[in-house]
RNA sequence: CGGGGCGUGGCGCAGUUUGGUAGCGCGCUGCGUUCGGGACGCAGAGGCCGCAGGUUCGAAUCCUGUCGCCCCGACCA
């Protein structure tokens, strides 16, 4: 009999089995105490909690090492874990407080299939354009299918069948579920997994004004979300990507290990990936400058923008830039400053192109008659060029002649070269003033543990899911979409939360809130105060655990460390003599020694603080 | 997908160069001593050396193929 994990009754089978189900919960009720739908409260000489001394070799990451070696997870493939029972708890505490603000925001919960079949992608146009990562498999009829990487198609499909009318609106859905994708590189423990948790919610509102409101619901809902978590974050904009749509946030923990990066201002509140993140454009041209004869100069060897600025004795940012990339329709010029980079997703979405990356040797040659390192825009002709709005505001500045071993010397923008486009393609980095108000930009490392997104019309369009409006006009829904990695937010706990000796678990994610120690299993009076403790606490609803194991007390308190018990109630010789038992935080490291008759209230009141 | 590395008891590793039938630490089992930060002693259990071929009297070791895993890069709702 399997049970999901959010079904609190137990399906009637046979009488026996309830007989032993009633005799179980009698048993559990008399000595063990339930919470969270009926999980008995245990003791560790009766869990799974394999812990591990030494670091497995696979893992790199503190987040992976720790869930390791704390026992809450064990890999089955490449980017496939198992939760042990530590992990599942984690996982039920971040569910119901997502759970929690989704509902105050108006979501309802719902539950998608997880094997999808093929004709919705067809239909969505995906089927072909989503590649490799997607999952694909067949029924013994050869009927495809795919493991739902997202649940766009299957969502709107439904909705499609079930809107009618204005009135219907706004929906807010909801659902937390397993998610494939079958990554080319898995890594970092769940932080990059083929299947993984998430929960993701679809707005189908009327126009775009209603889709704002849902927009900010949600905004606010993730915001309560990561806080409640624990985390430290920021939410960012970011580039909207093949998804397509016009508006998107991520929410990002900071933590070194990210995979992202982020800019955010020191002053005001404007922060954004790198992939999308712009700069105060630069001050345009100053028209007393003087332009120069433009000059060829012999340039042997010197093939870098710092190369090419050295042997001239210039700053970097007096070069011209000429990067040349091969899109899936053309091959394109992009200009920067000397000193900057091309950022290639702006690039992308400037362009419209589906791909996009350097071009080659041969393909460069043929487009300009140069190699690598002596392009320049000037004389340049068969082939679109974007310039960088900063290389239009550049004077008298050195660009690639297009030939072998020359550059060219006071090039100037308009009068020299003039480019088809004129848009923002650099890559912003850390110094440059903030777009909004001008104060410095600061980079940092970002873990994306949500995404809020406007998808607008884009699927409701191509899968025809439309409505009338007060005037009898059929149009189509517009959508929004949402995302949070569950499973990925559980680690990226665990980056921002961790010392030399394990975990420390915000208590709100806690998979328990304290652990109760009795330092001698010899010692009866011992056993017998901690097993009372033990008992007190939860039922005031404090999660304990009784480490009724007969280890040395050293194991114990490095299992404690390890695990990350917010709190650790130590029970030793002078609990028994003085009556005072040891309340230890591991966050701080804080010990006070408390009566035993105070211990319970006192970490009642505690536990709101952690 | 490109580059690099690794598969040897549950975990961490040595042994591979120079073929001779597998070893160390941790963990595990039993007994004893210990008992406030991963104890000690004694006695044990546990491995077709990822898999499949091949070379050889003999393969963890050499050759071929294959599968899996990790790291860097590219990529990424």
């Amino acid at each position: 009999m399997v049970l999901s994990e959010n079904d609190n009754t137990i399906p009637i089978l046979t009488f026996s089995v309830i007989i032993r189900i009633e005799k179980l919960r009698l048993m559990a009720t008399s000595i063990i105490l339930h919470n969270q739908g009926g999980h008995p409260i245990m003791r560790t000489t009766e869990m799974l909690i394999p812990t591990l001394r030494e670091v497995p070799a696979e893992a790199e990451v503190v987040s992976h090492k720790l869930l390791l070696r704390a026992g809450f997870i064990r890999k089955a493939a490449s980017g496939v874990y198992t939760y042990l029972p530590l992990a599942q708890r984690v996982l039920r505490k971040i569910k119901n407080i997502v759970r929690e603000e989704m509902d105050k925001q108006g979501g309802q919960e719902l539950l998608m299939p997880i094997i999808q079949p093929a004709e919705m992608w067809l239909e969505s146009g995906r089927w072909h354009v989503y590649g490799p990562e997607l999952f694909r498999l067949k029924d013994r009829h050869n009927r495809d299918f795919c493991l739902g990487p997202t649940h766009e198609e299957v969502i709107t499909l439904l909705m499609r069948g079930e809107v009618r009318s204005y009135k219907q609106m706004p929906q807010l859905l909801y659902q937390i579920q397993n998610k494939f994708r079958d990554e080319r590189r898995p890594r970092f423990g769940l932080m990059r997994g083929r299947e993984f948790i998430m929960k993701d919610l679809y707005s189908f509102d009327r126009d775009e004004a209603a889709l704002d409101v849902s927009y900010k619901k949600m905004h606010e809902a993730y915001t309560n979300v990561f806080n409640r978590c624990g985390l430290q974050f920021r939410p960012v904009e970011a580039d909207s990507g093949a998804i397509g749509g016009s508006s998107t946030h991520e929410f990002m923990v900071l933590a070194e290990s990210g995979e992202a990066a982020i800019l955010y201002c020191t002053k005001c509140d404007y922060a954004a990936n790198v992939e999308k993140a712009t700069s105060q454009p630069a001050a345009g041209l100053d028209p007393t400058t003087q332009q120069l004869a433009l000059k060829e100069v012999s340039t042997p060897g010197q093939k870098s923008a710092d190369q090419v600025a050295a042997f001239l004795s210039m700053a970097t940012g007096q070069i011209i830039k000429t990067m040349i990339y091969q899109t899936d329709k053309e091959i394109v010029a992009a200009l920067v400053r000397g000193d900057r980079d091309v950022n290639e997703i702006k690039l992308q979405n400037v362009l419209g192109a589906l791909t996009l990356e350097l071009a080659g040797d041969a393909a460069i040659q043929q487009a300009t008659g140069a190699v690598a390192g002596y392009v320049g825009p000037v004389g340049l002709k068969n082939i679109r060029m974007v310039a960088d709005p900063e290389v239009m505001a550049m004077a008298n500045a050195v660009a690639g002649a297009n030939k072998a071993e020359a550059h060219f010397a006071n090039v100037n923008p308009n009068r020299d070269f003039k480019p088809e486009l004129v848009e923002d393609i650099r890559l912003v980095r850390a110094g440059e003033p903030c777009p909004k108000c001008q104060a410095e930009l600061q980079e940092a490392k970002g873990i994306e543990v949500g995404q809020i997104f406007k998808l607008g019309t884009k699927y409701s369009e191509t899968l025809g899911a439309t409505f009338l409006d007060e005037n009898g006009k059929e149009k189509p829904i517009v959508m929004g979409c949402y995302g949070i990695g569950v499973s990925r937010t559980m680690a990226a706990a665990i980056e921002q939360n961790n010392d030399e000796n394990g975990i420390i678990w915000p208590a709100a994610i806690a998979p328990f809130h304290a652990v109760v120690i009795p330092v001698s299993a010899k010692d009866e009076n011992q056993v017998k105060l901690a097993g009372k403790l033990y008992q007190e606490l939860n039922q005031t609803g404090v999660e304990t655990v009784l480490d009724d194991r007969t280890e040395r007390p050293g194991v114990k308190f490095k299992d404690a460390d390890l695990i990350g018990y917010p709190l650790r109630i130590v029970v030793g010789g002078k609990a028994i003599e003085e009556g005072v038992v040891e309340v230890h935080q591991r966050r701080t490291g804080k010990t006070e020694l408390i009566p035993v008759a105070q211990v319970v209230e006192q970490i009642n009141k505690l536990l709101p603080t952690l």
